[in-house]
DNA sequence: GTTCCGCATGAATCGATAG
DNA sequence: ACTATCGATTCATGCGGAA
């Protein structure tokens, strides 16, 4: 049997493996890249200092394969250490930027249940930031794929239109007066805000920084159609790739631990019995 | 009747104002600085450019005033413009260091009321940043005296605090503001996390910038204890010195604008009927 | 007295239009 | 080309009057 071209699995660093993907072929990158420090006994254990350095080549190349209209999302937050936060993230923003990169909108994902723990000095930490870049300002965004239900304050506003949504609407020159309360009468969804509330993952053990499934579906849905192409060069155990599978997107991952590498496509071979 | 020392309101710009300050005399410093740009019509509207600039000298005398133990507070957030987010306030927090403050935190203010709107390449913004420095490692903090029952403890606690029956009955004032915490005594308590939700104050007509009670009151809480000093360098309506006052902090409060400064001390009146 | 409901109002941001 | 101003879009909240 055939094997399919998606997903494709490559076990290597990415630093050299992005080069051999073609340029302005992906829609998508949804990444969470080692922590500086964290991991060290898997990873190589970046030091904070050397983070942006070590980062800018990767991103340059991730420039080069992202499509114009596609978009960058960078899952990363700083530790504290010593009492102090680190600045890496910040830097690697403004770095990202002198390499062309439009710094476009930072979203919060609020996690719900975070790692427990105590210190004098600090609550635990409860979000990451979620970066978004990219190449142009016309990129592709489907806001109407991740709408959330309104709250119940809507039943007894639409119940009957008051006297201001007419006067409001008035103001709009020309057609469309009735158009619009069209909408709101048979509306039962929003649009979000750039506030994510999640649970972090809790089920899968072999992995250290799993992230749940439905941040990457939530990207993947905003900034993709069915058919695209999404990007993750640190695929850990490969959730963005398996999440891209399921929604009809073609997903490439790469991953450097043979551990890992190894999780991903096991895990991935589990949801495609005809791979096997 | 002798006129209490606090709390003190100065009309002035802070830039002047904060050099009549004795040195290590502050043990919080809490404050909400013009956004770059907004308020342009109220406030002189500093330019994002210029704004790390604009603000350093302002981050030295607060750094002088400071007590050694004692922690500074900024609530900001970056505008986006022309589908890109500024980068002045993660220059700031860069520049800040480089003066000498360590960047102990980020808390997250989620805004569950942000302002409506919507555009095709971005959603609404709902977060604001409350970054925490400190001129050494071993502050003041009392984590204590902000824990909060068990489950959502957002919306049940914190929003009560912000109500206004507080500012009508006088004769509560004071008192009544540790009650409430009596009631959940006898709940299990735990430790918040560094993401705060809040919803905007709405109801003040007369300032257009004003945050919830409840801002200043959790990190006044956090971090002083009855009779210390409570700095509000950018004072507006009036908002932490208030709050200050109820807690039985000390508020020293600097107003550049006389309508505002007019209004603070109004609202401070009211509730200090003696004063008059 | 409770609950219900009408209503104004935002630390917003973009695209178009005007100078 | 570049800046200043304006209109359009959208939704959670709390107050206050009504049922």
């Amino acid at each position: 049997m055939e094997q399919p071209q998606y997903p494709r699995l490559i076990l290597g660093d990415c630093r050299d493996v992005l080069k051999q993907l073609p340029s302005d072929s992906v829609d998508l990158i949804f990444t969470s890249p080692p922590y500086a420090d964290r991991r060290k006994h898997t990873y190589g254990g970046i030091a904070p200092e050397e983070y942006v350095e070590w980062f800018l080549p990767i991103g340059q190349e991730l420039f080069r394969v992202l499509k114009p209209d596609g978009t960058f999302i960078l899952n990363i937050k700083e530790k504290a250490e010593n009492g102090e936060r680190h600045t890496y993230v910040l830097e690697l923003i403004l770095a990202l930027r002198r390499q062309g990169w439009l710094w476009t909108e930072e979203f919060i994902w609020h996690k719900k249940n975070c790692y427990p723990g105590k210190w004098p000095n600090r609550f635990r930490d409860a979000w990451e930031r979620l970066l978004q870049f990219n190449k142009t300002k016309r990129f592709k965004m489907f806001q109407e794929e991740v709408m959330v239900p309104m709250g119940d304050w809507a039943e007894k506003r639409l119940k009957h239109l008051s006297a201001t949504d007419h006067v409001r609407d008035n103001s709009r020159v020309g057609s469309g007066f009735g158009k619009r309360v069209a909408n709101w009468l048979y509306r039962e969804k929003v649009y979000p805000t750039n506030v994510l509330h999640l649970a972090t993952e809790t089920k899968n053990r072999r992995h250290s920084a799993v992230f749940p499934e439905a941040l990457p579906e939530w990207f993947i849905k905003l900034f993709t159609r069915e058919g695209d192409v999404v990007l993750d060069p640190f695929m850990g155990s490969g959730t963005t790739i398996r999440v891209a599978r399921r929604l009809n997107r073609n997903g490439i991952g790469i991953e450097l631990m043979p551990e890992y590498f190894a999780l991903a496509e096991e895990e991935i071979a589990r949801e495609m019995p005809r791979l096997l």
